[in-house]
DNA sequence: CATGGGATTGACT
DNA sequence: GTCAATCCCATGC
């Protein structure tokens, strides 16, 4: 699985969040495969490219291929992968991992943050080293200065699917934390995975048996 | 220039 | 379920 080309981004945002799905972020000897996504895009509300260009849009309506880091909240970084064609704005939010490599690494830089609670890891789970996108850039040790930097090229590395991930079964959901364009089914989650964020996407249709038995999980959103 | 609102998280009730 | 932390930047006066 090589590192994916700028031409991988350089199409509909709306094809590239699934498919990246699968796929591997690495930085430095840490690196974990992607189990969620959103799909922002300039023509939408919620999307930071929807003001049109400003300083902080400007990577977002640059080149495909890199990554838009941004600040959430005054306290997360939280990091994309610019898509579709230069000028136009568009990005895959990274929102979940299941860490790969440099585990150690991971829960070393997660210990860090929040009061230390009285269990193994200091009060961080391996399920929950990168289940939502402030964690994931925090567990990487990802930081606002690589904005824009590429993701072909640069620090942060995204490789394609692995045998293991060919053909994940995906499960589509409304996007999580906005106020505008709700509706929108742009959130891509690999199914029934237990490394993705909260509120847990709807279950992966399996046939009725299943449905039946665990009816409480269809609606997660209280 | 002042203000307000987040593509969130973790701790606490 | 509720809430504070914390800061960039878009917006409006």
């Amino acid at each position: 699985m090589g590192t994916l080309r700028p031409d991988f981004y350089a199409r509909s945002v709306l094809e590239v969040a699934p498919e990246l799905v699968g796929c591997t972020v690495t930085h430095g000897n840490v690196s974990g495969v992607i189990v969620e996504t959103e799909a922002y895009h300039d023509s939408e509300p919620a999307c930071h490219a929807f003001a049109g260009l400003t300083p902080r849009t400007q990577t977002l309506f640059g080149a495909p291929g890199n990554a838009y880091v941004y600040r959430s909240y005054g306290v997360h970084a939280l990091l994309n992968a610019v898509c579709e064609r230069d000028g136009v704005g568009a990005a895959v939010l990274i929102r979940a991992l299941e860490p790969l490599d440099g585990v150690e690494d991971m829960l070393a830089r997660r210990r860090l943050v929040g009061r230390p609670r009285s269990d193994g890891n200091g009060g961080v789970r391996v399920d929950d080293l990168c289940s939502g996108p402030g964690k994931l850039t925090q567990a990487l040790g990802i930081w606002l200065s690589e904005n824009g930097t590429s993701l072909s090229r640069g620090p942060i590395r995204i490789n394609g699917r692995s045998r293991a991930w060919r053909d994940p079964e995906i499960v589509r959901s409304t996007r999580v934390g906005i106020s505008h364009a709700v509706d929108l089914h742009w959130r891509f989650s690999a199914a029934d995975n237990p490394h993705v964020s909260r509120p847990r996407p709807p279950i992966a249709p399996r046939g009725p048996a299943l449905a039946r038995v665990r009816p409480r999980l269809a609606r997660p959103r209280a």
